[in-house]
DNA sequence: AAATCGGGGAA
DNA sequence: TTCCCAGATTT
């Protein structure tokens, strides 16, 4: 029978990957690896997973890491709280299952930061078990190949997706199937331009049939991006950068962070209220990041201390060298500022206008 | 400039 | 139960 799931088996074997450095590899790889492409696609993952298992080889060894030595290796790849989830649960597979990777789908999906869709993938991935995914590739996939119309963020489209995920399985080589699920929609069903002509279902894709491969899936409805400013205040000893660890949810949850202000008067503020000489700084110039929900536009003010204050005794304060920093767990437009600071003579400070 | 991705937590 | 949020990268 040359059914759906038949055609990408076949598929698989052929044009699949079978070479990413997770595959065929345990359900602490397995599960690493997922959480990781959750975000970011394969070629920037790859790396990240490689440093990753090479300083965490074992669920033990990432359950015994600090969450800040975890968070150092995820810095950069986005979404932190995903990197403090993974710690989480794997000192939970310590305490209640002695480090083993737990097999039943029930206790993996209790883990924080694993759903249905990810504990479904370690399931099927490395136990080989018949369990249906759905992550952004097979809901491309299915809503194309089955004609399914609106946002999958919609509660019923998500459920017609998940009906047609289970329905479509089949009864044996799960790994390949789920395997050639998530390659198929990788590299043939992409979200623009895809390679129809490559497709081992073209044949009864309802929306390449009908036309409409351009229009599914649904993209989600979307809203105005509201913009905001803030200032990063730099206090610089030499070449030494005070960081503040920030709250453990919320934007850049759990990472370190230049004292971060609405404006230059508020910065102030705390200058003073620390005890500190205010009016001398140099202004960098703003830049701006982009999240989803907004746009933060950044200016990092610059000062030069002749001696470093006691503020490292606060708790989450902590003096460090830029170059220490780099290596911290630190987000990217910290980074983006940190890597382009020279030291400078203490006390050496331009008068701001 | 716009789209994205699965799960957690707030509403 | 439903809605909103996170962030770097690709298109």
């Amino acid at each position: 029978m040359n059914t759906f799931a038949s055609r990408l088996i076949a598929w698989q074997n052929k044009h699949g990957r079978h070479d990413l450095p997770w595959q065929g590899q345990d359900a602490y790889r397995v599960w690493l690896s997922e959480i990781m492409l959750q975000q970011t696609q394969v070629a920037t993952v790859i790396p990240y997973y490689q440093r990753f298992v090479a300083a965490f080889p074992s669920v033990a060894a990432l359950a015994a890491a600090s969450e800040d030595d975890v968070l150092a290796h995820w810095s950069g790849l986005g979404y932190y709280a995903r990197g403090r989830n993974l710690h989480k649960a794997a000192r939970i597979i310590v305490e209640k299952f002695n480090g083993s990777f737990p097999h039943k789908f029930e206790d993996i999906v209790e883990l924080p930061g694993i759903g249905r869709s990810t504990a479904a993938a370690v399931c099927a991935l490395a136990y080989h078990e018949r369990r249906a995914i759905l992550d952004g590739n097979v809901k491309r996939v299915l809503a194309r190949y089955c004609g399914i119309a609106g946002w999958s963020g919609d509660k019923k489209v998500e459920e017609k997706l998940w009906q047609q995920a289970e329905a479509l399985l089949p009864p044996q080589d799960v790994a390949t199937y789920t395997q050639a699920l998530m390659d198929m929609g990788a590299t043939v069903c992409t979200r623009s331009k895809p390679k129809c002509v490559l497709c081992p279902v073209q044949g009864d894709c309802v929306a390449l049939q009908s036309d409409r491969v351009a229009e599914l899936p649904s993209p989600r409805p979307r809203k105005a991006v509201p913009e905001r400013s803030a200032v990063f205040l730099l206090l610089m000893h030499g070449n030494d950068i005070l960081l503040e660890k920030r709250p453990g949810s919320g934007i850049w949850g759990g990472l370190w962070c230049p004292p971060q202000f609405e404006d230059e008067d508020a910065a102030r503020d705390w200058f003073v209220r620390n005890g500190m000489e205010a009016s001398e700084g140099e202004r960098l110039d703003t830049f701006t990041h982009t999240f989803t929900h907004f746009k933060l536009h950044i200016t990092p003010l610059r000062v030069e201390l002749a001696r470093k204050p006691l503020l490292a005794a606060q708790p989450g304060a902590v003096w460090l060298d830029v170059g220490e920093a780099l290596g911290a767990a630190i987000p990217t437009p910290v980074r983006k500022v940190l890597s382009v600071l020279s030291p400078l003579p203490p006390g050496d400070n331009q008068r701001l206008g």
